[in-house]
DNA sequence: TTGATTTTTGGAATCATTCCAATTATTTTG
DNA sequence: CAAAATAATTGGAATGATTCCAAAAATCAA
C-alpha cells in the first residue's frame, strides 16, 4: 500500500532517467505489484489499486503500467494470447503457465544459463531479449502465485 | 496450391484421427501454410487462400488454422501480443523475433536440448510444451521469411 | 503566480478473434 | 440412390483487451 523507501528511491531514479515524474498512480501501481508477487493483468491490478485508490481509472494503470515496463521497473509478460500479466521480478527468469489454473509461475534460470541458449543463433542474429515459457500442470498447483 | 499426395495423405490421416472432415477449405488453406513457410497471420492466410479460392471466408480460415492446429498439423505461433502466426514446421523450434521488420524466423534447436530445459523446473511442475523465442534484429534481415 | 508541459481521466475507437444462426456440404442409413 | 443426420462454411454481429482522444487536473519551470 506504500512504498518502502529503498522501492520509492529506485522508481524515482528510474523514472527520472526515463525522463518521467513520479506522479501518486504512478507509485501507487507500483506498490501493487510489489506487494503481491504474482502475475496480474492490468484488470486486476486496477481493481488493487482502487481499493486504496477508488479514482484511479483503467486507462491511467495502463499507462502507469507502460511508463513501469519502459522504465525497466516492470516486466511485462505475454503467454499465448491472453491478457498481459505483469511481474516485478526484475532477474531474468523463465515462466511456467499453469494449463489448468491459468497461472504464472517464475521460474529460477542460471544466470550464464540464458547466456548459453544464444549460442543456438546463427550468426547474424543479434538477441536483446529471450523469452522461455514452459506450458503444463503442476503437481497439486500448491504454491501462491 | 495443390497438395503433393504424401501432404494429401498426412492431412487426411490426421483429421480422420482428430474426428474432423477433409473439407476444400481445410485442404486449401493447409497448402497455403505449406506453399510458403514463412509465419503468416490468419489475415495473411486470409489474402493467399482467396487468390485461389475467392469464395473463402475470413471465419472459415479461423476455423481451418484451429482445426489443423487441434489436429497437430500446424504450430500457432504467438508473439507478444500480436495476431497469432501460424506455421507447418512440426519439428520442435525456436523463434526469432525482428524487432525491426517484425518478421519471425526459425531456430533450430537440438533435439535433446529441449529435453534440457526441463532440468530447470523444480519438482511438482510438467511441462508439455517449452516455448522459446529470442526477440532482437538480424545483422541484415537478409533471408526471406 | 503564470505559463508550459505532463498526466490523468472517461469514453469512444480499434482490432484480432469468437460467436451465431442460416445455408451448404458431406456422410450415413434405409 | 434418396432422405435424414451431422458437420462445416459463411457474413455479420459481438466480444474483450488495449489504445486513442480531447478535456480537466497536476506538476514543473521561470
Amino acid at each position: 500500500m506504500k512504498l518502502t523507501p529503498p522501492a520509492k528511491h529506485t522508481l524515482d531514479e528510474a523514472l527520472t532517467r526515463a525522463g518521467q515524474r513520479t506522479t501518486r498512480q504512478r507509485e501507487h501501481v507500483f506498490s501493487v505489484l510489489l506487494d503481491k508477487r504474482d502475475h496480474p493483468t492490468a484488470d486486476e491490478v486496477y481493481v488493487r489499486a482502487r481499493s486504496t485508490m477508488p479514482a484511479i481509472s483503467l486507462a491511467t494503470v495502463y499507462n502507469c503500467l507502460e511508463t513501469l515496463v519502459s522504465a525497466g521497473l516492470v516486466r511485462q509478460v505475454n503467454i499465448e494470447r491472453e491478457p498481459s500479466r505483469y511481474c516485478p521480478n526484475l532477474q531474468e527468469h523463465a515462466h511456467f503457465h499453469d494449463q489448468v489454473s491459468g497461472r504464472v509461475f517464475d521460474i529460477e534460470v542460471p544466470s550464464d544459463f540464458m547466456a548459453g541458449l544464444m549460442q543456438l543463433l546463427p550468426a547474424g542474429y543479434e538477441a536483446e531479449h529471450i523469452e522461455l515459457s514452459f506450458h503444463g500442470k503442476t503437481a497439486a498447483t500448491k504454491s501462491k502465485n
